[in-house]
DNA sequence: TTTTCCTACGAAAACGTTTTCGACAAAGCT
DNA sequence: AGCTTTGTCGAAAACGTTTTCGTAGGAAAA
C-alpha cells in the first residue's frame, strides 16, 4: 500500500535507480526508448516522487510563506487568493501565517518559517513593525523576501504597492471637487507606512487646493476597525468645527463613522462628504453606498507571488538579482456618500 | 552561513551523531551530563533540525491540507483563522487550497495534497460534489480526513457541522412569530447538504406551525452571491404571491434581495420580513440590519484541527480511531429586518 | 590497426536525520 | 572468582532522491 518508489520501477524493468531517475526527467544521456519504458512504468505504477526525499536532496522545499496581519479581511483575503492561485499554478505551496497585527508575534511567525526551511518569504508587515531585524534575519540566510501593501521603506527588497499618496491626494481632490471648504482625516497609525502615505496625499491636495490645512483636523485611528469609526466620528461632532467632508483611512472606519453620523441624524452628503479607501464589498452595499478607493487586491496577490517566484528562479540560476518596486493603480469609485459636482453642472 | 547539522555539534564535543540526536530528544539511554552539553552547544551554534531530513526520516510533514471553496468570504476565511492558529500551537502547517466549488478542481487538489504527502486533510466540498471517490482515495492512502461544515453523507470520517435542520426550524419559526403568514425561502444548491437541511427546517416549521408549504415559494440560488439575491427577489416580485416573509439561506443573498426589495420600495420589514444566515459582519451594518442565524465559524475551525490532531496522535499510537461528529450550536440574532411581535406584545 | 569519440547505462556518494543493535565498561550479584 | 546487570555510547542502516563520475561498447576518424 506505499508509495512507488525509483528503486520498485528499476527492479521491474531490470535497470538501475539512476536510469529512472534520470529518464523520468528526459536526461539526455539516456536513449529514447529506455525513457519511454521508465514512463509507461511510471504511469502504470502511479509513481509520485517521495517530497521529502527531493527536498532533502535538492535543498528546497517548493514552499513559501505568506505573512499578513489578519486573514478575516477582505483586502488580504483577496492577496492570500491571488497568492495561492499563482503560487498552485507554478507548483507551489504556500504557508499562510498571521501576525495579528503584533511585532512580536510576527518574529515569531518569521522564525517559525525559517525553522520549516521555505524557499521564500511574501510580507505585509504588522502596523507595530518598525525595525526590521527579523528580515534582514531572513536575508542572511539567503532566503529571499518581497513585501506588498504594507511595507517598510528601511528593507531592500522587492515590494509590490499602490501609490499611496496620490491614493490620498485624489480622494481628498474628489472631496474638494465636491464642493467641501472643511476637510477631515482620519488616519491610521503612524508607524503604518500606508497611513503616512494616505496622510501626506491627504495634505498635498488641501494645499494645493488653497485650503488650510489644519493639525486638529486630522483623528487617530489605531485599531481600523468599525468602532473605532463610530467613536472618532463622535469625538468630531464634539468637537463641532463645521467639518463638511471626511477622507476616511480604511472602508471599515468609514462604515463605523457613518453608522455614527445616520444614528446623530446626520445627512450623508448632505451635510457631510465621506470618501473611504479600499473598495471593499462593504462599501456598496451600505445605505448610503460610499464613495472610495478600488485597490487591486487580487492582482497584488498574483504579482507579489510572481515577482518572489522570479528572484527563486534567478538565484537557482545564480543570475544577478535586482530589487523592483511594483505600483499597482489605484482608481476612484463615486458613490452616494459624495454628491459629485460634476453630476450637479450636467444637469444644469 | 549553513544550518548547523548534527554532525558539526557532534565534531564539536567529540562525540557521535547518534549521541547527539538521542540527546537533544533526552533519551534515556544517554546520560544527563551529555545531554547537558549537547543541548548547550546546539544553543550555542543556533542549531535548527533539518525539516527534510526529519519529513523523510520520519515519514511524516507535520502539514496538513485544508480544501475550502472559496477564501474570500467571511466564513470560510474564520474557519481558516481557527485551523492556522490551532495548528501553529501544535507545530503544524497548513496549506490552504480552494476548489471555487467546483468538482473537478477540488479532485485536482486533493491529489495535489496526496503529493505533497501531507499528515491529513480538513475539507469542506463544493456544492457541486456529489460522488467522493477523491476523498476515498485519501482514506485508502492511509490519510485521516474530517470534514466540517460541507459535508456528505456518504463518507465514513469525522466530521463538524452545525445542525441546519434546527436552525432552518427557529429561523422559519421565527417569521412565523413575528407574524409572518405566507414564508418563502431562497435556497441554496440541491447538492449541497447545508441547503438541504435548511430547507427540511424551514417545511418543518411551516408544517409544525398550520402554515401551507408552498414548493412554488422556494427559489433556488446556484451561485450564492450578491447578484442571484437580487434576481431571485425580482423573480418573486413578479409573482406576486402575497409572501410576507422569508428566510435566506445566507447573509449575501438576503443583502442582494433587501437591496432589490429597496429599490422597488418595498419597506422591510413592515412588507416583507427577511432572515439571513451566517452573521456575516455585513448584516449589522446595512439598513435595515438583517436578522440571522450565527454560526461559530472560527471555532469550527479550531474544532476541526483538533479533531484531526487526535486522529493523527491515535494513529501514531497505533490506537483504534473511530469517527466523531461534532454539532456546533447555532444562535438566532434577532434585527431590524424582522419586526418582533414580542417586542410588540411587550409595549402593549 | 589504433585512436578518438559518442552513446547508454550504473555505482556510489550525498542530503541530515532517527533507530536498531551491539559493544564495552563498571557495578552488582552468587 | 565468575556471572549478570546496568549505564553510556557508537556503527551502521535506512528513508528515496539527485548528481557526479566512471565504464563499456560500438562507431567514426586517423
Amino acid at each position: 500500500m506505499s508509495r512507488t518508489t525509483l528503486q520498485q520501477i528499476a527492479l521491474s524493468l531490470n535497470l538501475s535507480v539512476t536510469t529512472v531517475s534520470k529518464a523520468l526527467r528526459s536526461y539526455p544521456d539516456v536513449s529514447e526508448k529506455t525513457i519511454q519504458k521508465v514512463k509507461e512504468a511510471a504511469k502504470l505504477l502511479n509513481y509520485k516522487p517521495n517530497t521529502f526525499a527531493v527536498n532533502l536532496r535538492t535543498q528546497e522545499s517548493k514552499t513559501i510563506g505568506l505573512v499578513i496581519p489578519e486573514i478575516v479581511h477582505q483586502f488580504f483575503s483577496s492577496v492570500v487568493k491571488g497568492v495561492i492561485e499563482e503560487a498552485e499554478k507554478n507548483g507551489y505551496v504556500v504557508i499562510v501565517l498571521q501576525t495579528s497585527q503584533d511585532f512580536e508575534t510576527e518574529k515569531k511567525r518569521i522564525e517559525f518559517l525559517i525553522d520549516k526551511q521555505v524557499d521564500g518569504i511574501l510580507i505585509a508587515i504588522a502596523d507595530q513593525t518598525v525595525d526590521c531585524f527579523h528580515l534582514y534575519e531572513v536575508q542572511s540566510m539567503d532566503l529571499p523576501v518581497v513585501m506588498f501593501d504594507k511595507i517598510s521603506k528601511s528593507v531592500s527588497c522587492s515590494k509590490v504597492i499602490i501609490d499611496d499618496i496620490k491614493a490620498g491626494y485624489e480622494a481628498t481632490k474628489h472631496l474638494i471637487d465636491c464642493g467641501c471648504k472643511n476637510i477631515a482625516h482620519f488616519r491610521g497609525p503612524l508607524t503604518s507606512q500606508n497611513s503616512i502615505d494616505r496622510y501626506l496625499g491627504y495634505k498635498k491636495a488641501l494645499e494645493e487646493s488653497g485650503l488650510t490645512f489644519d493639525e486638529s483636523n486630522v483623528y487617530h485611528c489605531s485599531k481600523m476597525n468599525f468602532d473605532e469609526g463610530r467613536e472618532q466620528a463622535q469625538k468630531l461632532l464634539q468637537h463641532n468645527r463645521g467639518v463638511d467632508g471626511i477622507f476616511i483611512n480604511t472602508d471599515m472606519v468609514a462604515v463605523g463613522a457613518m453608522t455614527e453620523f445616520k444614528a446623530q441624524g446626520i445627512k450623508i452628503p448632505e451635510e457631510i462628504s465621506i470618501v473611504g479607501f479600499g473598495n471593499w464589498f462593504l462599501s456598496s452595499v451600505i445605505t448610503p453606498s460610499l464613495t472610495t478607493i478600488d485597490q487591486p487586491s487580487y492582482t497584488m496577490g498574483k504579482i507579489a507571488f510572481n515577482t518572489l517566484l522570479s528572484e527563486l528562479t534567478k538565484r537557482k540560476k545564480n543570475e544577478h538579482v535586482e530589487h523592483e518596486t511594483v505600483i499597482l493603480p489605484t482608481e476612484i469609485i463615486e458613490r452616494e456618500s459624495t454628491s459629485s459636482r460634476k453630476k450637479f453642472d450636467i444637469s444644469l
